[in-house]
DNA sequence: TGCCAGGCATCTA
DNA sequence: TAGATGCATGGC
């Protein structure tokens, strides 16, 4: 509370719902403090948030004034310049999708950062939001900076490439532990490289990233849609039916209660990509 | 106490 | 090549 003393930077929340957004699956890097503001980092900036009905409070912890690049940058995590509102109103127009943007009106797809996104990707697997959150929080204070108390930064590749699956016990992130330290040896000695997965196609990107052990198609696409923000990531089908087995177990739209994150993301995607813009 | 989880690697037929 | 099985751990 105490860093809600200085005076918070107001951006228009355009509909977001926060506490949806950063505790629906698709990003691990967020705290729910007893205060009811959020703390978090990505890539390295740290930042406390709060939502004010439809304004975002945002605050650097320990004070100070944004910089206008850690400004385009919050911006831009939280997609506040994509228009949902027209997103929405197309998916409205299919049965199944409208159903889902009525359970979860507010919820936003982030756009975060490679390395994170791959490594909470690969914790992902046969496993569940709070144990995911577990691993992801002891990754980054056991072996990350430490950049406000309790907000700790992601530890870079190269940090986590020389440590051995013993090194990462404390994490309890089980088999998993190999797979992080392959990913990040495989990113550390550029044998994956963000910038060359950028200029490669769907296909390509998904086998370079296949190359890293732990890593199947499932969390490629993961990869290639939140950090990536790649079109087209997969056929339609297999969107649709990683999202109705998700989302739609029964087939009746009442059973997304407790599904919000990947079946919401999923078809958030799915329908960006393969529904007509409006007008169209 | 036992089942299951937002997959994947490996083994076997 | 497809199907079956094991994997670590914690929530429910």
């Amino acid at each position: 509370m105490a860093d809600f003393a200085n005076t918070p930077l107001a951006l228009p929340a355009k509909g977001m719902n926060l506490e949806q957004t950063l505790f629906c699956g698709q990003s691990f890097s967020w705290q729910r403090r007893e205060d009811g503001c959020f703390a978090g980092v990505a890539a390295g900036h740290p930042l406390l948030l709060r939502q004010q009905g439809d304004t975002l409070l945002l605050t650097l912890p320990g004070g100070g004034s944004f910089t206008a690049e850690e400004l385009a940058f919050w911006r831009h995590y939280f997609a506040l310049d994509a228009d949902y509102a027209a997103l929405q109103a197309r998916f409205s127009k299919h049965k199944k999708l409208a159903a889902c943007v009525a359970c979860f009106p507010g919820i936003r797809v982030l756009r975060q950062p490679f390395f994170e996104t791959l490594l909470a990707f690969i914790i992902s697997q046969n496993n569940h939001i709070p144990r995911i959150t577990g691993i992801v929080q002891r990754l980054c204070a056991g072996f990350g900076r430490q950049l406000a108390p309790g907000l700790y930064d992601f530890p870079t590749p190269q940090q986590l490439a020389g440590l051995t699956p013993q090194a990462l016990a404390p994490l309890r992130a089980g088999f998993r532990a190999g797979y992080l330290i392959d990913a990040a040896q495989k990113v550390a000695q550029g044998v994956v490289r963000e910038d060359e997965l950028r200029g490669l196609d769907n296909a390509q990107a998904r086998e370079v990233l296949m190359r890293i052990k732990g890593v199947g198609p499932k969390v490629a696409d993961c990869v290639l849609l939140f950090a990536l923000e790649r079109e087209d990531v997969a056929p339609m089908d297999v969107w649709m039916k990683r999202a109705m087995t998700s989302l739609f177990p029964r087939g009746m739209p009442a059973a997304c209660k407790g599904k919000e994150g990947i079946a919401q993301q999923y078809i958030f995607f799915w329908a960006r990509e393969h529904l007509p813009p409006s007008g169209k």
